[in-house]
DNA sequence: AACTATTTATAAGA
DNA sequence: TTCTTATAAATAGTT
């Protein structure tokens, strides 16, 4: 991709390996952040000059990269005995994975894969999740008020139960 | 690069968000391998897709890559204490990468970034060179032969001490 | 999995 | 080194 094709192999010339080295250096690392972002991948990527300097760039961290990769690289060995430390790690994440995944649905913010049955599936399951959230939210508010007015009628102990019940507490929730 | 430009951004569709993720690692691993090649450079790309798959590249092996990172990022600790074992290998490594350029100079394989003067250079070293592999080649061959006609004096043992070059022993050196 | 219209990367030159 | 530009390569959206 520029003036002229040029054939994969070593480049001689040591000023033209080094210029083509920045400049295709700069073009990977660039398209390494890319996959990550779009396509939510973990990526890790090192790279030695031939002079010996270290480029690097990792989507999350190095340690835990190059940690995930020895993990999975274990595996072969231990396919055979079941639930090792590494396979469950490995579950852990692809169950992680997908209730994130569904997570952000219920967020309403991941909506483009869904047809209009799932859409109300999720429509009913809001729905349902905020009744019962209100529902709480009333036997909570009902619990404080009585506790708060039994305290008062404690306070003021004039052995005359009265039927109003005091000023509550609770405007934030 | 595309019928439309595209922000960076996680890409909400699974399935375009797979589609690209195909398409894009494919490209990745292409110009890692690239730029492996066409620069002598070390590379280690490892990539875990969302789903939690595993893909890597190493132009040599990964392991040796991640020890060479791992020496490469411990070494601002050892700055101030002069000749710790990274800083011996990283010495090592340049050591090596400036023998292996000159040593393809001299099989007159990288010649591009010489004047005259360098390959004026170049060509009287291997002249000397030349010279000296053809008289300890001479003088190899001349040791040998006179091995040999000590053996046949040897053989015919007649008691008669003839005119010849009786047989040296250093030719070894 | 293919196909292209476009965008992006980059080789060579300044 | 940095910029420019012609061309090669990658790829987003489509079929």
């Amino acid at each position: 991709m520029g003036r002229g094709k040029i054939e994969i192999k070593r480049i001689d010339n040591a000023t033209s390996r080094q210029v083509t080295f920045s400049k295709r250096r700069s073009g990977l690392f660039k398209k390494a952040r890319e996959l990550s972002i779009l396509c939510d991948a973990e990526v890790g990527l090192l790279v030695f000059s031939s002079t010996g300097r270290l480029y690097d760039f990792a989507s999350s961290s190095m340690k835990s990269i190059i940690e995930r990769y020895n993990e999975t690289k274990e595996d072969p060995h231990q396919t055979m005995n079941a639930s090792s430390e590494a396979k469950e790690a490995a579950s852990l994440r692809q169950q992680l994975h997908n209730l994130q995944e569904y997570h952000r649905q219920l967020l309403g913010q991941q909506l483009s894969g869904l047809d209009v049955e799932d859409l109300q599936n999720l429509e009913s399951k809001l729905e349902m999740s905020l009744k019962n959230i209100r529902l709480r939210k009333d036997n909570v508010m009902m619990d404080q008020i009585q506790e708060l007015s039994r305290k008062v009628y404690k306070t003021k102990s004039n052995g005359h139960p009265t039927a109003d019940f005091s000023p509550s507490e609770d405007g934030k929730r």
